[in-house]
RNA sequence: GCCCCCAUCGUCUAGCUGGCCUAGGACGCCACCCUUUCAAGGUGGAGACCAGGGGUUCGAAUCCCCUUGGGGGCACCA
């Protein structure tokens, strides 16, 4: 039985949150939450020069928006900290790892290394035109303690480096992949407090791991060739390590690393083009992880109480949209439609640039009308982006369309505009104004034209919207109302004449 | 080049301790039904000789080995 479930999320602080990362984040969650366990959130800014300024407000905002709330790290603005074993930024605990460095060199397992960055370019430039494995070639491993001592002392820059053992093996019990071993001899001696006394990942992350009481270091399997670096630390130091799962990665279409040529990758780009935070979390989990060979549409509850390590799958995954966009329309119509308006509202008040609706309408919406609009276009939405798209004609003032499409196959212009009139007239003298009233009108007024009900609804259709797929007609006029759809009628009519 | 991981329909996957698999589900695709258009929904279909080859076994997609293919890693980046 897992005694305390703690595992964390370690995003560094360099880029936008990419979706890869997040699936990570999810995993930990998922578990975590699971579990009864906590989710930690420690960043991991130990490279001042790669750090992007915003990059974790962008990745907190990604955790908060699908919903994965973290029980320690940075508080939800990303300026201080909450929990108990803070700080959680590792640029806050440079003493923790310098403490620990010092330990590591006065049992011997580390050393300083004074080789230059320029040296260590020539070597391995010269390895790889031997071709021969790069990797740092242990000069200053064997260096003389008073020739250590003296150039130290002189204030020459210098690296700590962790004293590879020559022999032996190193094994990891992964949880997804079993047990996977290392000849130590194939590993050089990497480095572990760099020359601006920052420590590099490998140090810093065992340190922390170990004081955060992590019990679970769930993280892409591009890590698995740097655990065995991570459990000699672990030896070394004298800790026990936590267990380890390396998760399967997401890859673009062409089987490569995920990246901008593959298209979005960010999740904030997925929250603009209208995706719900509940569809793209289901999507997610399903991208290396199932229940069952059945189940598809999860929910988040379920997830929770359902996700276990041992069904993640080994194999890489590409991330199909299409399923991620078929699977956000199922979303969409799962929503009550009280809840659908309030989403797709800030879609369609945005600029008419980002996918709003055209700027001469008048804003804010009137949320009445939008609510009677929403269950109309509920079914055929599928992306939040697409809401001005399919629900334009209900607020624009003057449509825009060929009056060609007025004319159904089968109509000329004359006979075209001559239904027109007629239901012009026939609907000016209705009293009331819905579904039944006009479908009732419709149906019968066909037959006296002597045309099929789908050349006169289509007629009327495309004179009501403009366009010649919508929501049901009738429907569509009761949600317009009368006035509008009067005018509308007229205005094709003028168009028709020759 | 060296090290490590992986390998079932185009894609996500079920298949974990071998027989219930003439391989199941989902997306996408194609028909048909429903239907005033578009969707949604329903039904059916095409689509994987389980990468290839050897074993083990009465019997393998399931276990072992090799080959091939794909991916990842080899920084004073994480």
């Amino acid at each position: 039985m897992n005694h305390t479930v703690r595992v964390r999320y370690a995003p560094s602080p360099t880029g936008e949150p990419h979706l890869g990362n997040i699936r990570t984040a999810l995993f930990n969650w998922l578990y975590a939450r699971g579990q009864g366990g906590s989710f930690i959130v420690r960043v991991e800014d130990t490279d001042q020069e790669r750090l992007v300024p915003g990059a974790l407000n962008s990745i907190l905002d990604a955790l908060l928006w699908l919903g994965l709330d973290w029980d320690e790290g940075p508080t939800d603005d990303g300026k201080g900290n909450k929990g108990a074993f803070g700080p959680y930024f590792q640029s806050q605990r440079l003493p923790l790892y310098h403490q620990h460095t010092e330990r590591l060199v006065a049992s011997g397992s580390a050393y300083r290394c004074f080789c230059s960055s320029a040296r260590l370019d020539a070597i391995r430039r010269a390895q790889q035109q031997q071709k021969l494995p790069p990797g740092y070639d242990r000069l200053c491993r064997d260096m003389p303690e008073d020739e250590r001592r003296r150039r130290l002392d002189s204030g020459e820059p210098s690296v700590v480096r962790f004293r590879v053992p020559l022999e032996g093996a190193t094994t990891v019990h992964d949880i997804v992949r079993g047990e996977v071993t290392w000849e130590n001899r194939l590993l050089d001696d990497f480095i572990i407090l760099k020359s601006d006394t920052f420590p590099t990942y490998h140090l810093a992350s065992v340190v922390d791991d170990h004081v955060m009481q992590i019990s679970h270091v769930m993280r892409a399997e591009e890590w698995l060739p740097s655990t065995p670096r991570h459990l000699m630390l672990y030896y070394a130091l004298g800790w026990a390590p936590p267990k380890f799962a390396h998760l399967p990665m997401i890859l673009g279409a062409d089987r490569s690393k995920l990246s901008k040529r593959h298209g979005a990758t960010s999740v904030l780009e997925y929250r603009t083009q209208g995706f719900l935070p509940d569809a793209l979390l289901n999507f997610l989990t399903l991208l290396g992880w199932s229940l069952d060979d059945k189940t598809d549409v999860i929910s988040r509850a379920d997830l929770v109480r359902h996700f276990s390590l041992d069904r993640i799958t080994k194999a890489a995954a590409i991330f199909n949209a299409e399923k991620l966009t078929w699977m956000n329309g199922v979303y969409v119509r799962a929503m009550s439609p009280q809840a659908l308006a309030e989403q797709m509202l800030p879609f369609l008040e945005r600029q008419e640039a980002d996918g709003g609706l055209p700027n001469d309408i008048p804003m804010p919406l009137d949320r009445s009308y939008l609510l009677r609009i929403v269950p109309l276009v509920q079914e055929r939405l599928k992306l939040l982006s697409e809401s001005a798209e399919l629900t334009g004609f209900f607020f624009q003032e003057h449509l825009a369309y060929d009056a060609s499409l007025l004319v159904q196959k089968g109509m000329d212009a004359a006979a075209t505009a001559n239904a027109l009139r007629q239901s012009s007239q026939r609907l000016a003298a209705l009293s009331s104004w819905d579904t039944a009233t006009l479908e009732a009108l419709f149906r019968p007024l066909a037959d006296e034209l002597g045309i099929k009900t789908g050349q006169l609804f289509g007629a009327v259709r495309v004179a009501v919207t403009g366009r010649t797929a919508t929501p049901p007609l009738f429907q569509t006029m009761e949600a317009l109302g009368k006035e509008r759809c009067m005018a509308r009628i007229a205005l094709a009519i003028d168009s028709l004449k020759p």
